[in-house]
DNA sequence: CCCCTGTATGTAAGCGTTTACAGTGTCACC
DNA sequence: GGTGACACTGTAAACGCTTACATACAGGGG
């Protein structure tokens, strides 16, 4: 490893036989300099290839010039799409995204208590992170602009897709089919995530079947904790029941594949017999060819960044129209495929 | 937002009676500090609610306490997982992790020309991205320990799947189940990411056939650009093929997907007509019934972590046994499920 | 009793910027 | 020729730590 010696303003100065005062005014674009001299300090630093250290000016200026992205469950889906979705705009902005995944019970405690954003970054990007009393006014107490993604929480801008409206379109297209029996396969609570999501998905899938007559049944709603093959065994079970569904809506396109896949194993149609819907539009899911309600979910992470830029004062990207009210919310579309179609006759 | 007022190491001094030198020594549990000392220290820093500012801490060592991760596509499967594996490791060793998304041509340009690593990481850890020369160049002149996940470079620790044996085995199945008329979907070159992996794998392909005796058909391998939809495309030409393979070999599971998607619009029978295999071990692989390669993707990324945290002298975490050698190889395992089976009878 | 060793603590010099403030020189204008 | 106003540029004080070095004190050995 050849160690650099590192050049400094000092060195960029002397070269162009100014003062580092001159030559931090140059770099930084202020005003007050002369033509002539800027010329001849840009041409120091770039001989000497010199860049600022970020450090020292971050100590100087008392900015961090990092945005700190909390988030529980790097590697899935709809996470990296937000992760995305943000590292894009904050690297416009020239702010540096500082990851902290905090997927489990202990790394969220230690994640609370050891609070290592502190200091640390100018703005916190919350996703999908429902947080305690507590842990709001641990954030809180960071005194740095937040964010969130996914959720609302109160006194905080909030950047998501109206649950109730995309769960309502998305019954009526079922509706609309022709299905009376809809099953809903929700999410677990699992203590981290989601919870308020699951519970507002569930919430407006019986007020869809309250306002179209329709008799909720309580064998037709299956909570499962989030994840890859659950999805599947919820759909054995509704499957297994005396009356079977005709149609099945999915919280998340996860669920969906594996409704999917449990439909296949058992040889039933898919959407002759039975009906599948999801939530998302992942990448999977028009390889798989379900209807499902797209959100745009990398949209969601840029704007949330672009919120907390202009929070931050710093004028880096093309303002969105209405990011001033306190909550954003991102519209979903239905998307038909293959995997719905018209209930079955009776 | 409230502004808290910043507490520095001056007033903790100042409460605790001591210099500002001797709380930084108790801080850093360094020798030489009376117990009685420390006690008063710490809960004087206690009371102040009281941390260290990183970025002073940093100015004063020269260490920024980063490592930064460069990767083409965040929001891909693979890339989630070594961005969570890589996370897990850091975190626990008190690193920062700097993301850095260069996926499109621009960024990756702009990233080699703005060189926002400089001054601001300690470490590199690059993800499945090849570099020209000029880039490794420049790379090397951070002056900071690097490794690589997914491809070899040379001179740079690398950690990594064995390729050619992984595709081997693959093969090996195949040719056991009596397929010789074995497709490869491959994925096209875009300049920007698994090239020499794509290259790895056709060769290794070509090699197994070779071995195996069996003629090689140019028809029989298609190069996609790496995208989901592109797989079921392929699969598409592959079927409408004079004399169509019985199995196809997919060189990453998101293009067996679209391989199995568009076997199942047409209508042909997975395993009983054509055989699909895939390489990664996604998530959504089990749901789908594919037989495949894993590779742990999330551990590679925490290995080339523990890589890093060792050159950097920081003993964070259970040392691996093997990450002295240049490359470390993660073993690749054959996962048989359902998308594989006999060869149908001539 | 003095000197040396060792431990505990304090002092102060960085680390590399930013920026308030203090020059310095020019020029227009009276 | 004196005087502001103005445009540049330099000086030096932060910023909040770390750490080499100095200091102070306590014992122990000669």
């Amino acid at each position: 490893m050849i160690q650099i010696p590192h050049v400094s303003m000092e060195d960029v100065a002397r070269r162009a036989g100014v003062s580092i005062a001159t030559v931090s005014r140059t770099l930084r674009d202020q005003a007050n300099v002369a033509e002539e001299t800027r010329r001849r300090v840009l041409r120091a630093a770039e001989e000497l290839s010199y860049v600022v250290s970020p450090i020292a000016s971050r100590l100087a200026t008392g900015r961090t010039g990092a945005v700190g992205v909390v988030i529980p469950y790097a590697s899935r889906w709809y996470f990296g799409q937000v992760i995305a979705g943000a590292e894009s705009v904050l690297r416009d902005c020239g702010l540096d995204l500082l990851l902290y995944n905090v997927g489990d019970q202990a790394a969220r405690k230690r994640f609370f208590e050891r609070q290592p954003l502190r200091r640390r970054v100018d703005a916190v990007l919350a996703v999908a992170m429902p947080f305690t009393d507590s842990e709001l006014s641990t954030l809180h107490g960071l005194g740095v602009p937040m964010t969130v993604v996914g959720f609302d929480s109160p006194g905080i801008p909030s950047v998501r897709i109206n649950e109730a409206a995309t769960i309502d379109r998305a019954m009526q297209h079922l509706f609309d089919l022709g299905h009376r029996r809809i099953a809903m396969i929700s999410t677990y609570a699992d203590q981290n995530v989601w919870l308020p999501v699951a519970h507002q998905r569930r919430t407006a899938y019986l007020a869809a079947l309250a306002e179209a007559g329709v008799e909720p049944d309580p064998q037709l709603v299956i909570s499962v904790p989030f994840s890859v093959g659950n999805g599947e065994r919820a759909t054995a079970a509704l499957l297994a029941l005396e009356d079977p569904p005709t149609a099945i809506f999915a919280e998340s396109d996860e669920l969906a594949f594996g409704a999917l896949t449990a439909l296949r194993r058992a040889g039933i149609g898919v959407p002759e017999s039975v009906s599948v819907l999801g939530v998302d539009d992942h990448d999977v899911s028009q390889l798989l060819d379900l209807t499902t309600m797209r959100q745009l979910v990398f949209q969601q992470g840029s704007l949330a960044a672009k919120i907390l830029a202009k929070a931050l004062g710093i004028d880096c990207v093309a303002p969105e129209p209405d990011t001033e009210s306190g909550t954003v919310l991102v519209p979903t579309t239905l998307i038909i495929r293959g995997s719905t179609g018209p209930a079955p006759h009776g």
